[in-house]
DNA sequence: TAAATTAGCGTACAATTGTACGCTCAACTT
DNA sequence: AAGTTGAGCGTACAATTGTACGCTAATTTA
């Protein structure tokens, strides 16, 4: 790669940090300014667009990048877990400590899930769907389901935890471990009604 | 009361259901100025302060005023189920249809639930935590849980239905059916497993 | 009836925003 | 070596925003 290339790529994530940054329990993606993000990045305003059409392209990059971040350091978890012990126990406690080392990350996709633009609502909503469809197939195999049962079993499994994560977020750290065992409780909770229904189908069969 | 006040509450009616209004799949509270709030409701943008100190006051009294709404809604559509049928399967039916007619009460309940006013956040929580409370009761008493269970159940039936109809407002009518099934499909996994996990507790003692 | 209160208005101002336009000059291509 | 490209800059402008301030006129209170 060039010199010049190299620059602008710096540039580049120089924005996309910028962005990040910004981002806190009380600043929201749509509440950030062109010109706040490119001050912090140490660009003029109008140097932004060298980069990236309008705010909007850059939030979608920051979901696809958030998305992907979150999904690695998940799949970093699930390698400790074949070690031994509860798949359900040691990924929520990854997920939380992704959590408390990222917030800003899972900040973005748990707001815009729920935003005001279309655009990214969807991209939140591919996010997630890796995370559905990766459990749904681990299920699927693992324990035997009906594709069906697999689905609705792993969407809910990602949304309770999505929520936990939401609440996590707004707790002290000493509030998180009741969070986590509460969170804990209603994952055993869905795998063991999806294990009794299969169990229902599988008879009647 | 007094022709003046009886006015003033007018306006102030005006206010929020102009507020209301302008709430859309585009258009979060966040993004409503005062002065387009207060051009709808056919007022100067300084009058505005004659009924609420600021936005904030509004948007808080919105979320107050959209909880109850809900709430109320709800309760009718379980007296329905009192004649008989699946609890699930009716309440399940009623949100959909509260959905339908009061989009907006939802959104800004989904919206600012994980919004960047603190405030905002709590009070959405409240109004949750409403729903979730009134759930853990009904099932504490009808189908004998610990009340830790109860309420782990309760707030993941919650969840779940509050997840479903996020996804609900995204979506055309046609998928509207599957998506009450897929989450009838949740609820009752939900329902299950607690039952299980119960039973397992019950025993050990 | 006289005095006090107050909902609503109009004017005004300082901030901030996105972005159009044209320039520079270093890096790249030919 | 000569020519092209493009990242970054500075200036400029029109919109829009929240809100301070003081007035009016109608209602309420005394």
């Amino acid at each position: 790669m060039g010199v010049r290339a190299q620059q602008k790529e710096k540039t580049r994530r120089a924005l996309v940090d910028a962005a990040f940054n910004q981002l806190s329990a009380e600043r929201s993606f749509s509440s950030l300014s062109l010109r706040e993000v490119a001050r912090e990045a140490g660009i003029a305003p109008t140097s932004f667009y060298r980069h990236f059409k309008d705010m909007n392209e850059l939030g979608l990059t920051m979901v696809d990048e958030g998305g992907l971040t979150l999904r690695q350091m998940m799949r970093k978890g699930r390698q400790r877990a074949e070690a031994g012990g509860s798949v359900i126990r040691i990924s929520v406690d990854t997920f939380m400590e992704v959590l408390e080392s990222n917030p800003n990350v899972f900040r973005i996709l748990l707001h815009e899930r729920s935003g005001t633009s279309a655009a990214f609502r969807a991209a939140v909503e591919r996010e997630i769907e890796h995370f559905i469809s990766e459990l749904a197939h681990y299920t699927e195999a693992q324990a035997n389901r009906t594709p069906v049962l697999a689905r609705a079993q792993a969407e809910a499994l990602v949304i309770l935890v999505f929520n936990a994560g939401a609440s996590a977020l707004d707790s002290k750290r000493s509030e998180r471990k009741s969070l986590a065992d509460q969170l804990v409780l209603q994952l055993r909770m869905v795998a063991t009604g999806a294990e009794a229904l299969q169990h229902k189908i599988d008879n009647r069969a």
